[in-house]
Formats: structure tokens, sequence, C-alpha cells
DNA sequence: GTGAATGCAAAACCTTTGCAACTGG
DNA sequence: CCAGTTGCAAAGGTTTTGCATTCAC
């Protein structure tokens, strides 16, 4: 069901782990091949779940632990609508969120750099930005459901 | 401390609980006025605690009851960062925020009509947005702290 | 009068924490 | 070997819920 990382998947994995002076431990490439297996933004408890499957022994709490590892590295984002579950997304790039209030999937959205950089010249100029996060909440009209 | 409503502000609640067949209560009217009364996007605790000041009888549950009602009736905005407690802030016009990960205040940020626009231009054909949230994580240079 | 709103306490929910045992480098 | 990681259970903080009482209309 769920696929190993493949060569370079895995050498991501390694490679933001060593730079930040993280171990590789067999949890966390579970963790991730879970992430990359199936990107629909699972909750912590869905990763668990799905994890659970190839490692029966593994407990949440190492889950937060790895999910919050990998957001520290880079490698992972969270994305979080209202109060609900915090859900984490493997997307690097830079991309928005829509998510569809019928089904509650969350979609990514390409974000073009010409947006970014206008959205920064809204702020005035003593404020830094670090991060940037946008999300759209909406529904999907019927046809193309993904 | 907190003043009273003025009559245009008391005027555009009762007609938001009004327009949604909502009673106007005594609670109610309090809730929105420390929330007018400070736009500093405070949580429900914080907000509980400014209305004690006037009506020391009040419940957090009403306050969180109160909230509700008025995010139903389009009158406040939920501001959510990450975990933390959500903040609620009374200004209707379009507007993004930026969060000051120093202080941990919010701030809010014009939005032009023109970038809204562009951002719905991003979205597959079949999404349809009902809001569009953006906030700004990051830091205020020293000189004008506000 | 009546359905909605309030107040209280208990429960629910997600996430974090403390700590002993284990393990990757 | 040993700091970092795991697993477990208990605690934490925010928000919701159930229910009796009160209130706005």
């Amino acid at each position: 069901m769920i696929q190993n990382l493949n060569k370079h998947e895995r050498e991501s994995l390694h490679e933001a782990l060593a730079k930040s002076g993280q171990k590789i431990t067999p949890q966390r490439e579970i963790v991730y091949t879970v992430l990359l297996a199936q990107r629909d933004h699972p909750t912590v408890d869905e990763v668990y779940n799905r994890a659970l499957e190839t490692m029966p022994g593994l407990s949440l709490a190492t889950v937060y632990n790895c999910l919050e590892t990998f957001v520290g590295c880079g490698l992972v984002r969270q994305v979080n609508h209202e109060r609900e579950s915090t859900r984490y997304c493997p997307n690097l790039a830079p991309h928005a969120h829509f998510r569809d209030e019928s089904t509650g999937r969350v979609h990514d959205i390409e974000l073009p750099k010409e947006i970014l950089d206008q959205l920064t010249k809204i702020l005035p100029a003593n404020f830094e930005t670090e991060t940037i996060e946008i999300s759209f909440q909406g529904r999907t009209k019927s046809s193309t459901q993904n």
C-alpha cells in the first residue's frame, strides 16, 4: 500500500535531518513516507493510523514529534483551518490552499511569484515578513472533484 | 473605561442581530462594546475579562456564544494563528493580518481590491470562493511599534 | 407565554509534557 | 557511549456540551 521512499526522496529526508543535526530513525522514515504517499494534507491522527499499518508499535506522540521535526527542518508545512486539527503538507513550492467546505478537503493552489511580490508591497515599511499564508474557503462545483 | 456604543454602532448591532433573527441581550451589547473599544484582536478570554468589569456575573460560555453569534451575523471575523487561541476582529473591510512574532500582536493590513481580484484568478474554474484569508508572519523593526 | 439565551460545571478535543527505556551515530 | 528519540500515560489549554434557569419579544 505505502510505497517506500525512492532514492531522491530518501536523500532529501536524510539531508534535511542531517543539516539540522537530527537523527535518522525508522519512525521518521515511515512518517515521511506516509506524507509523500498520499498528498491529501492528513491530520496527525491520519498520519498515525496510516503509519501503524507499516509499524504497528508506533506511538502517537512520536508522530507529533516527527512532524514537528520536519516542520523545523523545512521539509513539511503545517496547514491550519480555524480550530480543526492541524494538517501537514510536504509540498515545498510556494502555494496557497483551498479548503472545500463541503468535503473538508484541502487543495494546493499554485501561487505566481508576482502575487507574492505585490503582497509584500502592501505592508508598512518597517514590517519584515517571514512567511505568508493564503487560504481560500469555498466549494468546488461538481465535475472535476479532486 | 469602556465607552458605550454610539448610536451608529448600536444600530449596526441591532440590525445585524435582527436580520438573522437573533435577540438583543445585554451580554451581546457588552461583548460587542468590548470588541469595538479596543481593536487589538482580543482572545475570548481577553474579551471575557474586559467585559467582566462592566458585567461581573457574565459567564465565559456566554462570551463564546456571543462571539459565535457575531461571526454568524457577519459582524465580526475570527483570526486564527496556528493553534493559538482564536482572536476576534470587528473590522469588516477586506483586510489581511500581520502577526508580529516577537509580541504576538496582530495588525490589520489594508488589502487593495486588485490583489483580491488577482487572487481569485489563480483558482481552477470550478472552485467557488467564499472567503479568502491572508496572513503575514514576521517582525516589526523597532521605531513605529504598533 | 415561549423559544432563545444564559450560566455553570463537566466533558471533549487536540496537543504537550515528564520520564523511563532505548538507539543511532 | 550518550545525547537524542521513542513510547506511554498523565496533564494542559481551549472550546463545546447538557441542562436548568432566566429573559427578550
